[in-house]
DNA sequence: TTGTACGCGTTATCAG
DNA sequence: CTGATAACGCGTACAA
């Protein structure tokens, strides 16, 4: 193993003029940066993060914590956990996994992700003793990143709008978060302006409920209605149950989902959605942190990204 | 922060006393042994992972590497995780995740946890500087983990003939791969034990190709005829074909997956299916390379878990 | 601007 | 069986 010593010794200096070229390369004068950088780079050296760590008293590791039951596991977390873990590599962190409440507290980590947390979940993540970033809005005054879901929706509706369906009704989830709202208000938002009213149904996030729903309204719907709605889940239960009834996709009836991970590619025919930039959100939200804990705690804000509408077999062109 | 320190002046010892309490109790006589915990435990005293990661020469970090292009994200990898983490974090370890291969050399883990292997891989992985455990099959003497492949298939095949379908049909991922020859094996074994003729069809692994298969040959396939898949994907696609043929599921076919990992639950109707245990091979893989690891590198050999056949919607009672 | 001495928390070695 | 000492690799504080 190569140590700042060995380098120090090539080089010519001591190692705290190594350890500086590294840290503070400022403090150096050029001449013996570049001696030292030479070194370095012939010597192949890898500074030791254990060493780092122990010095800084740090120890390089975050807790990706996943608080939603995931019975039928989302893979949605997967492409948010390659996005973390690209930002977390680049520094060479490392992560631990956390799916239960009871392990949050074990270990001692320079910081959390939070993901899938709800408003019940303030107590818990304030009391947590390191840096803590959000995954998904929240009015709790925690740092979060997320998808900016106003924005998507809006998107769905104008595009809905454009293509002149001459009815869009919006299939929500039945829960009181702000993710939710911000959907609900984009569609609503835009409904007004175009002098629309607006039709919402709610439901818990599953394609049966958002099927059976529209199996017993199926009178209801006239051709040329769109359905956006508020998950991919709930859009396929839709597909479904306008299929079973013989309803013509996209013909007469359009459907738009939201997510744009993995279950609208899998689905038949392909959906329509607002797919999140998951992956670029989770690399995002590890560089929120790492910069988090650089400044030891400083409050970083939140971030929205924005999502993008990609139309396939559910949506007329 | 309490460190050893801390716990051997609260004991009246000195800290090595403490450390061998933690690392060599056997060597700390029972008097003292209780001192030291009774004092670790009212100080709720925690090791530091950095400076015991400095001492041993470790990094306390293991590196999950994911070969296979997830360009549609594989949820199976998601509970595999879970179940990773979930045995790293036993031992304090963390994990960095890496899908690109140039990313393999960079860091120093104390090991590596390798998915999504092929045969073409063997040298790469040969020329890891730590420890390496493979998930899947391999005959390239790599120490594994996976399913039990064969027995699964197996089980299958012997439901079917149980249930008198006339015709069992494989339907196979067109791969050179130990996993697929396994599954082959379990079919054709079967078959012959039981005087009926194995009949393969194999294709890369998309339900849509499935899908144009069947449709394709729909006339050769009489009534009571069984398809048993290599995995969920391809299954989902006979169904989608089946039924759009108008053929009667589960009274006139019958239909199998494998894997067990979110698409069955999704599909519609639920499919019957060969669950693998992804989470519990994911804790026993992270389990088989700290061994590994602690062993400083000793041979492991490979393990198999069964799977389990579960059994829904397109099979018939 | 550069170097020296020491500390971070833990373990191995060796002496008692 | 127990304790003092040195060492792991790196960073800070202070001195030169």
């Amino acid at each position: 193993m190569i140590t700042l010593s060995d380098v120090a010794k090539k080089a010519n200096v001591s190692k705290m003029t190594v350890s500086r070229v590294i840290n503070h390369p400022e403090q150096v004068t050029d001449e013996l940066r570049e001696l030292v950088e030479d070194a370095m780079e012939e010597l192949d050296y890898r500074p030791n993060s254990a060493a780092k760590a122990l010095a800084y008293n740090r120890t390089n590791v975050v807790k990706v914590v996943i608080l939603e039951d995931v019975g039928i596991t989302e893979p949605y977390y997967m492409s948010l956990l390659f996005g973390i873990a690209k930002g977390l590599d680049k520094q060479q962190y490392a992560l631990q996994l956390v799916t239960e409440r009871e392990d949050l507290k074990l270990g001692d980590p320079d910081g959390y992700i939070i993901t899938g947390a709800r408003n019940t979940d303030s107590e818990l993540l304030a009391s947590l003793q390191a840096p803590v970033v959000v995954f998904g809005e929240n009015r709790s005054g925690f740092d979060f990143i997320d998808t900016d879901n106003k924005e998507g929706i809006k998107m769905a509706t104008e595009f809905a709008i454009a293509k002149n369906y001459q009815s869009i009704i919006f299939i929500g989830i039945d829960v009181k978060e702000p993710f939710e709202y911000s959907r609900e208000a984009g569609y609503i938002n835009t409904m007004q302006q175009h002098q629309m009213i607006p039709r919402i149904h709610r439901m818990a996030n599953h394609s049966h409920l958002s099927q059976k729903f529209i199996n017993e309204h199926w009178r209801e719907f006239a051709r040329n209605t769109i359905f956006i709605c508020a998950s991919d889940r709930l859009a396929v239960g839709v597909v479904r149950a306008i299929l079973h009834n013989g309803g013509n996709i996209p013909v007469d009836f359009g459907v738009i989902g939201f997510d744009g991970v993995f279950l609208d590619q899998v689905s038949n025919p392909q959906l329509s959605t607002i797919r999140q930039p998951v992956q670029r959100l989770g690399e995002h939200i590890a560089r929120m942190l790492l910069q988090k804990i650089a400044q030891s705690g400083a409050q970083q804000g939140e971030l929205m990204l924005t999502p993008e509408l990609i139309l396939r077999g559910t949506t007329r062109d």
